[in-house]
DNA sequence: TACGTTGTGCGAAACGTTTCGACAACCGTA
DNA sequence: TACGGTTGTCGAAACGTTTCGCACAACGTA
């Protein structure tokens, strides 16, 4: 590879000079920056990056970390990635994957300690996240998809999940519905303050009452097993029911096959709406499920962003709220006005 | 940060003595290396990766590339850039997350000379993949998960599809099938050179023949509809047929929609296999589909340490194939022994 | 004529490593 | 005592940048 000195040779200049000239640090004769110009071009120069960020302290990497054990990785995670990645490259910069495993805060000291990432983005953030404390007093900049409770001065690009949930229960309200119930996640992904599942689950209770539909939720079914259960459980205490809200995948697997099993159908006799989940995913199952895609891509274009406007300079802190899209499929309609046959399960 | 220079001093040696200590790289007294370890402990030192990378010609950090555009992006892909990411870490390397956009050969020139990476992981590799072709010419190391038709003596980590292939077969042939079907993936990605399309192909035929059980394709339904239409005209065509093999999620759904609409059942009339996707795909189809689940994590494991061997030092070609695993759902059940009923649709 | 100003370009230092030849101290042997 | 061999340590160069002070010419002004 050709270095700054060959092209210096070739131009018959200074090093620096030349430096100066593809940079445009300070100011070249036109006619000396066009000789190096093109001196460069015919060595096909290209800047060292790990010179230039030894000197400079700037690396122009970021670091993306995710949480490696975690199975449950899906459509919306990648495309945090991958979000990240193209918004990162179109400003210039590289993304790492990181994985983490048992001591995120160690990894992480280890990681910012090696002078290779000007910055991190955190994603899977919990409410209470040790990783955002420890990388805000070690003064590492970073940002977060998620957010923590109490973000502070953070940058953040984070679901909108009232307007999420005013969207869904508009759409239910719409359609006639007077009764909606809401299945959130595991108990697992509650119990480990994961966000999304508090602040959903918060907000669908609220965006209920606004809007002054009955309300149901207290279901955390984390499989197909536990929402079939879920869903007799549901019938029992609440059968005037007739739109159901379902965060998780698995469980929404559990629901059809309960309403099959008790002789009804969907739409007719449930509308059925899956929450963060993607479109591709919602059309997997039949009839294709209403969905309320998450703008994963998007939110990891703007952590990144921001992420690298931090680094730019200082700014006021960016935090953006982006709601999911409702992507209506063939699992809604208005409820029956005749009440629902079928026969029970044995 | 603390550099080599700030632990030498407080151990009282030279700089490179600390080095040496360090890494082992040259012998060094048992008591002034316990010194050495016992300040660069004490002032938390970590190398810089920069400085070390500049020196010595490697900075251990891999770069996966990835197609930006296409959407089809899946549980595989995110498999593929997680488990190379994971071994990439075990072996104390980095990998960078790089987009590839219109044109990636030039994306590729750059990328490479600006020092950042030691090797390069393909994935979504072509028969005909013009990226192969220019590493090898620039003599840029790097493996592929995929392969090219003619691979060389260049490292791959692909699916093995004649063994997966085989399988497919064995379990419709024990299940007592006689005539098997396959929908391969669509026309475009066929036409692309894309290899997975190609082989899959061709290795569902030649397993059909060898176990001696009948064999229809030619199908490459890319959508529901078109997943709908191809059931139809399959029947049509084929109607001894009691089991098929769909390489496509979405044309999966329009098979189930179109037997469900002639009255006929999965798996009682049709066992239907799911090929080259994930069992958490699988699951979302209500009956639960037979997966063929591509061992996307460990693909990426051998790629990124296939590319790390190589790094390390020659050594024959590394070629590995890995087929996938088939996950027994409810879709698969011995054919009917009294012929199918069922009305045709209007 | 003497002197600041401006526009250009140069050289050297610095970033934090690795690497390698030089060399001091010590041992055993002739 | 002198001498090759070992062992352990040091100092300096090099990797390819950026940055900064300085030199130098040309020029206008007092």
């Amino acid at each position: 590879m050709s270095s700054l000195r060959d092209v210096a040779e070739r131009a018959q200049v200074a090093i620096s000079t030349v430096s100066a000239a593809l940079n445009g640090t300070r100011p070249v004769a036109a006619d000396t920056k066009r000789r190096i110009e093109q001196a460069a071009a015919e060595l096909g120069y290209r800047p060292n990056l790990l010179a230039r960020g030894l000197q400079s302290k700037r690396t122009r990497i970021l670091a993306l970390l995710y949480p490696a054990p975690r199975s449950g990785f899906g459509l919306t995670e990648m495309q945090f990635a991958t979000g990240a990645a193209e918004a990162a490259r179109e400003l210039g910069h590289h993304l790492l994957l990181s994985p983490e495993h048992a001591d995120p805060i160690e990894e992480l000291r280890h990681l910012t300690g090696l002078g290779l990432v000007d910055g991190v983005l955190l994603m899977e953030v919990g409410l209470d996240d040790e990783r955002a404390a420890f990388l805000t007093a070690a003064g590492v900049p970073f940002s977060m998809i998620g957010r923590t409770r109490d973000p502070g001065s953070i940058d953040y690009a984070d679901i909108d999940f009232a307007a999420t949930a005013r969207s869904a229960v508009a759409h239910v309200a719409a359609l006639g519905h007077r009764e909606l119930a809401f299945f959130n996640l595991s108990a697992d992904a509650y119990a480990g303050g994961y966000g999304p599942a508090v602040r959903a689950g918060e907000e669908f209770a609220a965006a209920a009452r606004a809007a002054g539909i009955g309300y149901a939720d207290g279901y955390r079914p984390g499989s197909a097993e536990e929402g079939r259960e879920a869903f007799e459980r549901l019938m029992d205490a609440h059968p005037g029911v007739t739109a159901l809200a379902v965060m998780d995948d698995h469980a929404a697997v559990g629901v059809i096959a309960a309403v099959a099993a008790r002789g009804w159908r969907i739409p007719d006799d449930l509308t059925l709406m899956l929450v963060l989940s993607s479109a591709r995913v919602a059309e997997m199952f039949h009839p294709r499920l209403t969905a309320l895609e998450p703008p994963g891509t998007e939110l990891g274009r703007l952590g990144a962003r921001m992420l690298i406007d931090r680094l730019r300079g200082d700014g006021p802190p960016q935090q953006r709220l982006v709601p999911c899209r409702l992507v209506a499929g063939d699992s809604s309609a208005p409820p029956r006005t005749t009440g629902r046959e079928g026969r029970r399960r044995a």
